[in-house]
RNA sequence: GGGGAUGUAGCUCAAUUGGUUAGAGUGCCGGCCUGUCACGCCGGAGGUUGCGGGUUCAAGUCCCGUCAUCCUCGCCA
């Protein structure tokens, strides 16, 4: 009898992760992948893998000279479950055995390129090219079924509160703006192109002003732009619409939704509502908008301190309209060496500023620091009381225009947070999923950004700060464009950042004027969103909505700190896939057919490697 | 586009100041072993030191270039 046989009796009447004591005695049939075999001579033992998870199958030593087992054959094994001799207090199914009667390969496996055990320590590329093995391994494999429930008990969440769920186009219209677009030829229309979408948002406000309601996708989205361990060319999103809101509305829906997704699919209890944080404050605070509120260490503003310096350096900065802004490292004097300075110096010059100044205070002249002839006395004790800083203490401090303050500090406090380990660590939905889940609301976001070098070579302008849909504080939009505040939000997980929403512009004049701030010109609003303007002049709800990155808060609830371990078939840093080679060059008469040939191309790849 | 790290046996790593035949663990193959579960014991095979060039009497080691992977700045509305 072969495998392939209809009816054959191969197929299993049980997984490998069920059997128990009380199966003592029945006959079973298992279907699985060979983890381990153990030959003690005259009796031989293998561990047999499914999803579910493993099972001891012994069978004497002419059996198994008879199929000839290897590592990770796909087999099926009949016989009697029998308690063992032996019990493995560290398996599930360790109380048990199955004593096989007839094994049967349905099929065979080379040796893998690396094992098949959840302990890793395989490089990354290897695992990506045999990504199919990688993925037979039990860790990952909860990560994938944690993905599948997390999205499951999301969407329900969705249906219950009575959003319908809408796909939107993946061929879609290129939009000016924001990342990169990945195109698509077309060969119906010589010479155009489709974009895939970066998210769904032009679709799901139609859909507002189609009267939907409220709705929701699980939708993937496409830029082309570099990657990172948080960032996939392709990724997938939770987008949500609602009409008739404002944000508290939409606060609230995801605060229901996400609190429901984190009982059902892990049962994790999280605290509702979320605290909320305008964007000023949580840069003026942390230094970022994505603030990691599970530990302080917050910056401090120095500058009441600077005239009672007599540091020219620093005075100068501030009359110059700049800032200078600390962090009080507690303990930091013991914890942090000279030779750490020199890093911590080095982390805030890649976030452009020029320098960093530091001190350790030190009442009885122990005091140290590039700074400490400054600190002398009553400008000491000053600097003292501003910086909240005690004896053994580290104050670091950086002094430029604010936005460089901030950015600076903030991966400054990251950076030293993570080298004093006081970031609490996580237990995912693996470890009972309590966390600590420490979620927050970022507010008032600005409405637009100077762009003094657009990537596209034009002339600097204004761009949007979330996208020129958003809403502004003023329908009118009176006032100076630089300081209009939006009515953008984001949402903060222990300091990554989950998603982000707004409320929309509905009223047509509004989105008009929104469009000639950022320069576009009537032409090209008429070919880029004419569609767009000719929608909101029908009639449009107000209307606001938000997105998730699914990838995004997987990892986190796995405690995981790359995105690539959730995603079944990830790409690499230079978004290829190693597995299937993609992307690959065409047939030219594929090309043909789209009406397209190659510009210059930069030198082809000569060495040996394997794309 | 910029910066950093890594690349040695199928896999994970070692190899002193540039110096003899590039080692170990694991996996793989063969043999022995009837209660293992990281089974144990004995034996064996396995190397373009990512690729290309250079310096040198001599290069895994030094230099230049290049490719790949990872981290990161820019970028990612």
């Amino acid at each position: 009898m072969t495998a392939t046989q209809v009816g054959a009796s191969w197929r299993r009447t049980h997984n490998c992760g069920e059997l128990r004591e009380d199966h003592d005695g029945a006959q079973v049939t298992l279907n699985g992948w060979v983890q381990q075999r153990r030959n003690l001579g005259g009796i031989y033992f293998i561990d047999l893998r499914d999803r579910y998870g493993v099972t001891q199958i012994v069978l004497p030593e002419d059996l198994e000279a008879e199929v000839k087992l290897a590592r990770e054959d796909c087999i099926a094994v009949t016989g009697v479950v029998a308690k063992r001799e032996a019990p493995n207090d560290r398996m599930p199914t360790g109380q048990i055995e199955l004593r096989a009667a007839t094994v049967e390969k349905l099929s065979t496996s080379k040796t893998p390129p690396f094992e098949i055990e959840e302990k890793l320590d395989t490089a990354v590329e290897l695992r990506l090219q045999y990504r199919y093995l990688d993925l037979r391994r039990p860790d990952m494999q909860r990560g994938l079924m944690h993905r599948s429930r997390f999205i499951g008990a999301m969407r329900n969440a969705f249906l219950k509160r009575e959003f319908a769920e809408v796909e939107t186009p993946i061929l879609t219209k290129a939009t000016p703006e924001g990342a990169r677009d990945y195109l698509v030829p077309s060969r119906v229309h010589p010479g155009e192109f489709y974009a895939l979408p970066q998210s769904p948002q032009i679709f799901k406000q139609l859909l507002m002003v189609a009267g939907m309601d409220r709705y929701f996708q699980v939708a993937r989205c496409f830029r082309d732009e570099d990657l990172r361990a948080d960032r996939q060319p392709e990724f997938t999103q939770l987008d949500m619409e609602m009409s008739f809101v404002e944000e508290e509305d939409i606060f609230a829906a995801w605060e229901g939704v996400l609190s429901e997704t984190f009982r059902d699919s892990m049962g994790a209890e999280i605290p509702t509502p979320f605290p909320r944080l305008s964007w000023r404050e949580a840069m003026e605070r942390f230094g970022s908008d994505k603030p990691d509120m599970r530990y302080g260490m917050e910056l401090i503003d120095a500058g009441p301190w600077v005239p009672h310096s007599g540091f020219g350096v620093f005075q100068s900065i501030v009359e110059g309209g700049g800032r200078v802004m600390g962090l009080c490292v507690k303990g930091g004097s013991e914890g942090i060496s000279r030779g750490n300075i020199k890093k911590l110096e080095e982390v805030v010059k890649t976030y452009g500023a020029k320098g960093m100044a530091w001190w350790k205070p030190g009442l009885e002249g122990g005091a140290a620091g590039s700074i400490v002839k400054f600190c002398q006395g009553d400008s000491g004790a000053k600097l003292m009381e501003v910086m909240g800083a005690e004896e053994g203490d580290l104050c670091v401090f950086v002094a430029d225009e604010e936005p460089v303050c901030w950015k600076a500090l903030g991966a400054l406090r990251t950076y030293v947070a993570r080298t004093l380990e006081m970031i609490p660590s996580v237990d995912g939905a693996d470890q009972g999923g309590s966390g600590p889940w420490n979620f927050l609301w970022v507010t008032d976001f600005p409405m637009f950004e100077w762009d003094a070098e657009p990537a596209d070579g034009g002339k600097p302008r204004y761009v949007s700060q979330h996208h020129p849909f958003t809403a502004p504080d003023d329908w009118e939009l009176a006032g100076d464009p630089a300081k209009m505040g939006s009515r953008a939000y984001d949402l903060v997980l222990n300091g990554w950042e989950l998603g982000s929403g707004s409320i929309r512009i509905h009223r047509q004049d509004t989105q008009a004027k929104v469009f000639d701030l950022l320069g576009l010109g009537k032409e090209e609003i008429e070919m880029k969103f004419g569609f767009l303007l000719e929608a909101l002049s029908y009639g449009p709800p107000p209307h606001g909505g938000f997105a998730i990155g699914l990838d995004r808060i997987v990892a986190l609830t796995l405690g995981m700190e790359s995105i690539r371990d959730v995603v079944a078939f990830p790409k690499t840093t230079a978004a290829a896939d190693l597995m299937c080679h993609a992307p690959s060059t065409v047939d030219p008469h594929q090309m043909k057919d789209l009406f397209i040939q190659h510009a210059d191309l930069p030198r082809p790849k000569e060495d040996g490697s394997k794309s």
